[in-house]
DNA sequence: ATCCAGTAAT
DNA sequence: ATTACTGGAT
């Protein structure tokens, strides 16, 4: 047995430099560490040396002798292959260059290696090699506060090591920092080991060259890369906020030709930004692009912003954001961390915790800085979030194409599908109403929400809470009398049902009470308007998921399914389509060119996912709705087979000679209802016309045809506009 | 139906 | 620390 001595592979270079430092040391400067402990340090360290060399015993710094040779660190690295594409082994990144040099040899730091020395020296054994190695690479000195906890309590108690070693060791030291030095610790007499990394972050680097290799060879062709030019970059980036690629390219083209530079984006009305906005959501950032546009604008000589942190205090700019600029265009050393990032990074290092907490935010974030190569930091960015994108998606990851495969933690476990890990969510909160369904001569009261706040510009029954301990019948009559002159409310009304609904942060649980009245009430005014509405043109309001099903269960026959409804929200029977003639709608998600053609057709089919096996687009044009593909197929798993074929081929009805408006609803069919797919099945609706693809199928309204009309397209067309639905 | 996304407002 | 904002994927 050697003893306490753990250098099994130390590097000659490494060595030479060590005791090079050391003996240079014997003047005894203090180290900036452990100024108080340096100097006996060092010159205990030299004479241990000196013994050694007259002795030929074996210290700290010993070199593995002739031993190590065999087994070398090279060796094993030869092994797992020069080129391995995932470095993450212990070998590699133990990998060294020929040990040519000796002891003697010019102290120069190549490679990496294990060094055995006391506890006491080795702290600063690491600084010097830190800023040996901050000095060699030009990486960024450490400084500003070190993370609290770790290093702090383990340079603490490194320090506070006894003499001897026999106080406790921590299992395992790292010494925080750029990545100059590891630290752990092992052996009964406390003696440290010390990892010697040749570059900050070495091993980390590894990762990202294999990285890049494969960003070089993968990546997207997308109109804001290339140059890396701010207005271009800012642009998508803001865009490309919460909204995928696919979306944004359009619409960044588009907003590009119409405000190319930031001046021209400054001098644009509001107006104008946000009409070229329209349809991609979440407008507020439109706007506050639009305002820092011309604070930028307004600065001296309208200078870019050039660091993260100048640009976090843009309006629209968050600390993502900030940081995929700075490093993209300013070559600022600063991790861009989107969800992408975040889930790539997680699974490598196999994290346990959900990424976004602070503690596993902060480790991510450092892991991935020392990672960065200097000379392309903001495309290791952009080739971590590509990889996101492409291969490490949240579902189904593509690990055999991955370049981190061999290395990535959660692979290895076979945890891919539970990393990263999410917060538990928490039990909505519950909330309960009563709602009222006033009946009178085949009309329903409805009233509108406010435009603002949950399901705005929806239309619905009046609801209300409870106050006290009322009954719940009462809670349902004071919505009603809220809205309309009756007497009836005073009754009691029949309990129709209660239907219970999942919001986002909520979920609901509204008893419906009926009452029937000889006829239609008067309104009393109000901020937001009420109708009867005939319960055949329900159909033709826009209408939460919840009063909808409600509706549903209005109109339909009772005992049917619908009718009885109440407790899940009452379906058809599953896998059964109503039959008959009805109409799709659909809502322009942005505006459209006029519709010259009568028969336009729009098409719409499943995603393809699996591209061996199915026909190109043209192949998906070519067939037709009946030929087995349609109504029959769609219960099926969306993996099996041909369901990735037409679904329905509608035809817009009218021909329209004015533009179309965003978020107007426009007609489509009539079709036989067997024919069109549930809004879900369809994520793609085309036309064979440019210009269409933001078409989107609003309601279907499967349940309402059924009892009286169907509501004609003129009659749609008188109705207000469709607000947007958010069925949430 | 459920999950996911970055920022600002609270 | 939560939530609104909006749309897409599954």
């Amino acid at each position: 047995m050697r003893g306490p001595v753990r250098a099994r592979r130390a590097l000659c270079q490494q060595r030479g430099e060590v005791l090079g430092w050391l003996a240079g040391r014997g003047a005894g400067r203090p180290s900036p560490l452990h100024p108080h402990r340096s100097e006996r340090a060092v010159r205990r360290a030299v004479a241990a040396r000196a013994t050694a060399s007259r002795t030929g015993t074996r210290t700290g710094f010993e070199p593995p002798a002739d031993r190590g040779r065999g087994r070398s660190v090279a060796a094993n690295a030869g092994r797992a292959g020069p080129h391995r594409s995932a470095a993450a082994g212990r070998g590699s990144a133990l990998r060294r260059p020929p040990a040519a040099a000796g002891p003697r040899a010019a102290p120069r730091l190549r490679g990496c290696g294990n060094l055995s020395v006391s506890p006491r020296l080795a702290p600063a054994l690491v600084l010097h090699s830190r800023r040996t190695l901050e000095r060699r690479t030009g990486a960024r000195p450490f400084r500003g506060p070190r993370p609290p906890a770790e290093p702090a309590l383990r340079r603490g108690a490194l320090a506070d090591q006894p003499a001897s070693g026999r106080g406790p060791v921590p299992a395992r030291g790292h010494v925080a920092g750029n990545g100059g030095g590891r630290l752990s610790a092992r052996g009964r007499r406390g003696r440290m080991v010390v990892k010697v990394g040749t570059r900050a972050g070495g091993r980390e680097r590894r990762w990202a060259a294999a990285l890049l290799r494969w960003y070089d060879r993968h990546r997207r062709d997308l109109p804001w890369r290339g140059r890396a030019e701010p207005y271009a970059v800012w642009v998508s980036e803001i865009m490309l906020q919460q909204t995928q690629v696919a979306a944004a390219r359009p619409y960044y083209e588009r907003f590009l030709r119409a405000f190319p530079t930031l001046r021209a984006l400054a001098a644009a009305e509001e107006q104008d930004v946000l009409r070229l906005w329209e349809g991609l959501g979440y407008y507020a950032r439109a706007r506050q692009l639009h305002r820092a546009a011309r604070l930028i604008a307004a600065r001296p000589g309208a200078a870019w912003p050039r660091t993260a942190a100048e640009w976090r205090r843009l309006p629209g700019v968050g600390p993502y954001t900030a940081a995929a600029i700075a490093s993209i265009c300013f070559g600022e050393r600063t991790p861009a961390v989107d969800g992408n990032v975040r889930r790539v990074g997680a699974r490598a290092l196999g994290l346990r915790t959900d990424p976004r907490a602070p503690r596993a935010a902060r480790r991510l974030a450092r892991w991935l800085e020392r990672a960065m190569p200097p000379a392309r930091l903001g495309d290791f960015n952009q080739a971590l979030m590509e990889l996101g994108a492409l291969l490490c998606r949240p579902r189904r990851p593509a690990c055999e194409r991955c370049p981190w495969c061999r290395g990535c933690a959660a692979r290895a476990a076979g945890q891919t599908a539970q990393i990263p890990v999410r917060p538990p969510r928490r039990a909505p909160r519950r909330v309960a109403l009563a709602a009222a369904v006033a009946l009178a001569g085949g009309r329903v009261l409805i009233q509108r929400r406010p435009r603002r706040g949950l399901l705005g510009g929806l239309w619905g029954f009046p609801a209300a809470g409870r106050r006290g301990a009322e009954p719940w019948a009462a809670a349902a009559a004071r919505a009603l009398r809220r809205r309309v002159r009756t007497a009836a409310a005073a009754d009691r009304g029949a309990l129709l049902g209660v239907w219970r609904h999942g919001y986002s942060h909520f979920s609901l649980r509204l008893r419906v009470y009926r009452w029937r009245l000889q006829r239609p009430a008067p309104l009393r005014p109000g901020s937001e308007p009420a109708e009867w509405a005939p319960l055949a043109a329900l159909g033709a309001y826009p209408m939460s998921a919840l009063d909808r099903r409600i509706a549903a269960a209005l109109c339909a026959p009772p005992g049917s399914a619908a009718g009885r409804g109440a407790a899940r929200g009452a379906a058809r029977p599953a896998g059964k389509k109503p039959e008959g003639a009805a109409r799709v709608f659909l809502s322009a998600k942005s505006g459209l060119p006029p519709i010259d053609r009568a028969e336009e057709s729009v098409v719409c089919w499943r995603p393809n996912e699996q591209k061996e096996n199915s026909d190109d687009a043209g192949g998906n044009l070519g067939r037709r709705c009946g030929d087995g593909a349609g109504g029959g197929s769609r219960g099926a798993p969306r993996d099996s087979g041909p369901s990735d074929a037409l679904l329905g081929r509608l035809c817009l009805s009218e021909r329209r000679a004015a533009p179309v408006v965003r978020g107007e609803t426009l007609a489509v069919g009539p079709l036989r209802v067997s024919q069109v797919p549930e809004p879900r099945e369809l994520s793609l609706l085309h036309s064979l016309r440019p210009g269409f693809e933001r078409l989107r199928l609003s309601r279907a309204q499967p349940h309402l045809p059924r009892v009286g009309q169907v509501a004609p397209a003129r009659q749609n067309a008188g109705q207000p506009r469709m607000p947007r639905t958010n069925s949430r």
